[in-house]
Parts: structure tokens; C-alpha cells; sequence
RNA sequence: GGGCCGUUAGCUCAGUGGUAGAGCGCCUGCCUUUUAAGCAGGGUGUCGUGGGUUCGAUCCCCACACGGCCUACCA
């Protein structure tokens, strides 16, 4: 009990008089034959005299949020998670022992149960009269103010469970995000998907660019990496003849932490045999429609920090090349999407853009300049490279709801091959991968694209990675061999899409942080 | 990594260079249909931690910790 309040001993010698008087304060189990909610739908239509004409026995049980005690009868809020309903206690009705036992021993924050009948107060509240009573939990701790509930931010990602109790609201988001997850499996279950799990501990950790958290087996004597994506591993199963496979888990990258991003979060990924990348827009396009949809009921729109999202298909689509050049047109750059798409042009264009000579923090120039800047560290990017920071930073990065051009649900097409390692090229352009990302209130939500299966170019592709690699690139690819061996055995054409969960459930629930789609989110330890 | 803000009772929050405040919760008493029940009484505390300035610091200064927001990194 060290650092517990001094209400706890309180509460402590109250758990020690139930004893006194027989009462286990932890009994083992408890007969409820109603929950809140069967009970208000049940009789929540009644009126007083029908109620009392009906006389219906039930029997609850609940955590004691609020008590009204006024002598010889009692009101007691009971919430069992999902719902609440009032408890009426009279002296008359549970008898000297038992209405003094509720009345001195049993605080906010115990649970207890309940047998009794279904009335109506004079003031038209449904609520269950006690015949007995039973305390069935006490809590040592006393919960937060009833008002305000539990307010300070730390302590909510903190004691999740205190949060849960304290602010209903909460309980809806999970809820919510659970219903999506749901659908999600419904409707790939019912295309004759099947839901694997792969290793979370991988040897070498592929399928994303991104820093991996490391771990070390002691048995085998081997470093291990917490996955960083389920990627290789689901077209391996591929090869193996499973053509419809997916896997919903969590994904661990050793990056910040932003109200965006949290180290460990929840990704779908589904892989579909003779799909190629527009198969698979169509499908995701069904899928996220179909999740929002069942989050949101049918036919609503989201809102997300104020503003309206539609999840009506069709969704938008566009060139990421022609993406920067509306961007380009609206800031009067003199350059248009051709120029953008030509590594000629683009790279005279930037030579011939007029340097600014006074850098101002935020505005175009300094981030072009900032650019710049990254570029000449990182020894000259590729045209796709360049094409793609390009995106990142004047347009992806745009994500304040009244300017981002990313808001309702858009699919960027024609990535650039150079940042797709593990995508096919495009069949008629070799300079764009046959890939793309789906972004909704200026969030990646969702990446696919054909995949790479002819062994020897992936291998080419792994080459290529470990040169950036080794040019002080962390976060690229690995060579992997077993996965080049599993190609080399045959893989369908196969297209396939990650779907990222959190983000799309913040959407759905408008979550302005990621913390808030996440029961348990990471932060430092207590000190 | 940088900037700004925060940290005071179990909770929500005020506040001051000189004995620490409110509401809720809690404790005592009254009250048999209340609604954040009410009435009367009671203040329960390492003012985040460590150092400094001062006769005296919760307050001013420095460092640190934790958190929030912004920003950067993430090629």
C-alpha cells in the first residue's frame, strides 16, 4: 500500500468488518441474470403502474459509481461497464443488517449485487428495488471525482482501467475500433481469406523500411527482430499455395513517438493470388468502405477534427506526380506534372529554380531549401526519390485538415520503383512501381501493390537496399535470402495491401492521437 | 534533438517570498423516491525531485524527471 492514499485504510477496515460480520469481501461468484442493457431494453418502455403490476424479478450486479444515502433509504448508481442503472435500497425491504451493511461498509468503486424487482421512481427513473443484497468487490483505492471523471492525460494512458471507469466515452472508441476489426475479417473470411499468424520475431526484418527493435535468443544464441512488417512471410505462404491469406497483428518500429505513431501498432496485410495492384484498390476500396461503414453505420460520414469525411466510393485517385504538380500550379513553381515525371527536367528545373536568398523558417523556400540540403547529404537522389520527397514534404506532410489535398479517402498511384523495393514496375511505365497508397484526413492509411515474384530482379531490388545501406541508409532492406529461395520456387502473380488499423480507427472514432485508439500506449516508466 | 507549457489533497482545479486553498470524494451526525441528493460539522498535503538565492522558498534562479503541444529527425 506504499504511496496509496490515506483512504485506503479506510476502505481496508471496512473489507475487515464485512469479515467481522461474516461477509466476504472477495467472494468467488455471483448468479447475474441481467445486464444494464437487457434490462432497460426490457422494461425501459414501461410505465410506474406497469411496473408494478409486473412485478419482474432480476438480479444485477455492478460497480457502485454514485450513492445516495438519505436514512432509512438508499439510491445507488451501479455501472456494469457498458451501461448504468439506479439501485433503490430501504431498510424495510433488505432488513437492519443488510441496509446498514450498504449504508457503512460499501464505498464507490465496490462492486455488488443485487436481487429485486423492476419499478420506476416518482421522478420516472427505471431502477431495480433490492430485496438482498451481496457485496461481491471492494475497492481500496477510491475512484476519480464523479463530475469530471479523470482528466490528467498521463494517468488516463497510464491506468487505462481507472480511465475506462471514469469516462464511458472511452469504452466507445474500443468498441468502435473492435466492430471495424471485425468487419474487416468478416469480409475477407467470406472471400475465402485465410487468417494466419507469422513470425513476430524475425532474423532479419523485412518488409518495410524502418528500424527494427532488437531482441537476443538466449537457447539459440542468436539476435532476433521484432517485425517491422508480416510482408515476406505472407507471400511465402503464397508460394505455398494459400492464395487468399491475411494476417491482422502488431508491427514494431524503433522510431518516435507522434500522435501518429506509436512504437508497437496494429496493421492488416492481405495477399491475393492473380491480383494485380488495381485488383487490389478495387478490393481495399470495398474492404475500407465496408469497416467504415459498420464503425460508423450505414451510409454516415465520418468527422474527423471538425471536418466531414465521406467514405462513399468511389474514392479519389491521383498521380503522386501530378499530386506535386497541383501543388506546383497553386504555388506558381513553373514547373507541371511532365516536367515533375522527367528526371531531365525535374533536375534542371531545381538547378534553375531561383535560390532563396532569405530563408524563412516554414515557408516553401526553407523547406525546399531544407530539401536541398538532405539531398546533397545523402550523395544525389534518384528522380524517384526526389519525386517522392517531393510529395512527402509539400503534400503528404499537409495534413492540417483545412489545407491538406489528402482529406477524404485518395489513392496515390505511380510510386516511384526506386522507394518500392518489393513491388513489380509498372506494365507500361519502368519508371513507377506498380503500387499504390491510400490516404484519408492526410494519413497514410493503406499501402499495396503487385508484387515483385521474378527471384532474380528481387534479388537485384535486395542488392540495390544494401548499397543505401551501406551509404548510412538504416532503414533500408536486408538481403534475404530464403525469401529470394521461396521466389525462386514460384510465386503467382500476387497482389497485396496493408492496411494500417490505428489510423483508420482514429478516423472512424474521431481520435485526434493515436494514444486514443490504443488501450495500453507506450510511454516512459514511472519513476 | 530543439522550443513552449504543465506538475499543488484520492480526483478536478485556484493561489501566495511569511502557519496551504475550493469543489467533489472521505470522516461524524440528521434524513424512507434521490438525481453531481440535501442539511450541519471536520482539511486529509514530501506544493514533481535535487541544488541555489533569501532571515524565510510551494512561489525567484539552475539542473533533472515525467507529461502535453509544436518542431526536427525518420533517405
Amino acid at each position: 500500500m506504499e504511496g496509496w492514499p490515506a483512504e485506503s485504510a479506510q476502505r481496508l477496515a471496512k473489507a475487515r468488518a464485512l469479515r467481522a460480520h461474516d461477509v466476504d469481501p472477495y467472494p468467488t461468484r455471483f448468479e447475474r441474470r441481467q445486464t444494464f442493457t437487457e434490462i432497460i431494453a426490457a422494461h425501459g418502455g414501461k410505465s410506474l403502474e406497469e411496473l408494478e403490476a409486473a412485478s419482474q424479478a432480476v438480479q444485477i450486479a455492478g460497480r457502485v459509481m454514485l450513492k445516495r444515502p438519505m436514512g432509512k433509504a438508499s439510491f445507488a448508481t451501479l455501472s456494469d461497464g457498458e451501461a448504468r442503472l439506479q439501485v433503490y435500497l430501504r431498510l424495510d425491504d433488505l432488513g437492519e443488517r443488510a441496509y446498514r451493511l450498504f449504508e457503512d461498509l460499501v464505498d464507490l468503486g465496490d462492486f455488488i449485487g443485487v436481487a429485486g424487482t423492476v419499478m420506476r421512481t416518482r421522478k420516472g427513473e427505471l431502477s431495480v428495488q433490492a430485496r438482498t443484497l451481496t457485496f461481491l468487490s471492494k475497492a481500496l483505492l477510491p475512484p476519480p471525482e464523479k463530475w469530471h471523471g479523470l482528466q490528467d492525460v498521463e494517468a488516463r494512458y497510464r491506468q487505462r482501467y481507472v480511465d475506462l471507469v471514469a469516462n464511458p466515452e472511452v469504452r466507445k472508441v474500443f468498441v468502435k475500433r473492435s466492430a471495424m476489426v471485425s468487419e474487416m475479417r468478416r469480409f475477407l473470411d467470406v472471400r475465402g481469406y485465410v487468417e494466419v499468424e507469422t513470425p513476430m520475431m524475425q532474423p532479419i526484418p523485412g518488409g518495410a523500411l524502418a528500424r527494427p527493435f532488437k531482441t537476443h535468443h538466449n537457447a539459440l544464441g542468436i539476435d532476433l527482430y521484432l517485425r517491422i512488417a508480416p510482408e515476406l512471410y505472407l507471400k511465402r505462404l503464397v508460394v505455398g499455395g494459400m492464395e487468399r491469406v491475411y494476417e491482422i497483428n502488431r508491427n514494431f518500429r524503433n522510431e518516435g513517438i507522434s500522435s501518429m505513431h506509436n512504437p508497437e501498432f496494429t496493421m492488416l496485410e492481405f495477399y491475393t493470388a492473380y491480383f494485380d495492384c488495381r485488383d487490389v484498390m478495387a478490393i481495399t476500396e470495398e474492404l475500407v468502405a465496408a469497416a467504415a461503414h459498420r464503425a460508423l453505420g450505414e451510409g454516415l460520414a465520418a468527422t474527423y477534427k471538425g471536418r466531414g469525411i465521406s467514405f462513399d466510393r468511389p474514392f479519389k485517385r491521383v498521380r503522386m506526380t501530378q499530386a506535386v504538380a497541383d501543388v506546383a500550379e497553386e504555388q506558381g513553381w513553373g514547373i507541371d506534372e511532365a516536367g515533375i515525371a522527367d528526371p531531365v527536367g525535374l533536375a534542371d528545373w531545381l538547378r534553375s529554380a531561383p535560390r532563396p536568398s532569405k530563408v524563412t523558417p516554414g515557408s516553401k523556400d526553407f523547406e525546399m531549401f531544407s530539401l536541398e540540403i538532405s539531398w546533397a547529404k545523402h550523395g544525389g537522389l534518384s528522380h524517384g526519390n526526389r519525386v517522392a520527397q517531393l510529395f512527402e514534404v509539400f503534400v503528404e506532410r499537409r495534413w492540417d485538415p483545412e489545407t491538406t489535398r489528402l482529406w477524404e479517402p485518395t489513392f496515390v498511384v505511380d510510386y516511384p520503383v526506386d522507394i518500392s523495393p518489393l513491388a513489380k514496375v509498372h506494365p507500361d511505365r519502368p519508371s513507377v512501381a506498380d503500387r499504390f497508397e491510400l490516404f484519408a484526413a492526410g494519413m497514410e492509411i493503406a499501402n499495396g501493390f503487385s508484387e515483385l515474384n521474378d527471384p532474380l530482379e528481387q534479388r537485384q531490388r535486395f542488392l540495390d537496399q544494401i548499397g543505401r545501406r551501406e551509404k548510412g541508409d538504416e532503414e533500408a532492406h536486408l538481403m534475404d535470402e530464403d525469401y529470394v529461395r521461396a521466389l525462386g520456387h514460384g510465386l503467382p502473380p500476387t497482389g497485396g495491401c496493408g492496411v494500417g488499423i490505428d489510423r483508420l480507427a482514429m478516423i472512424l472514432t474521431d481520435s485526434p492521437s493515436i494514444r486514443d485508439v490504443i488501450l495500453f500506449p507506450h510511454m516512459r516508466p514511472e519513476r
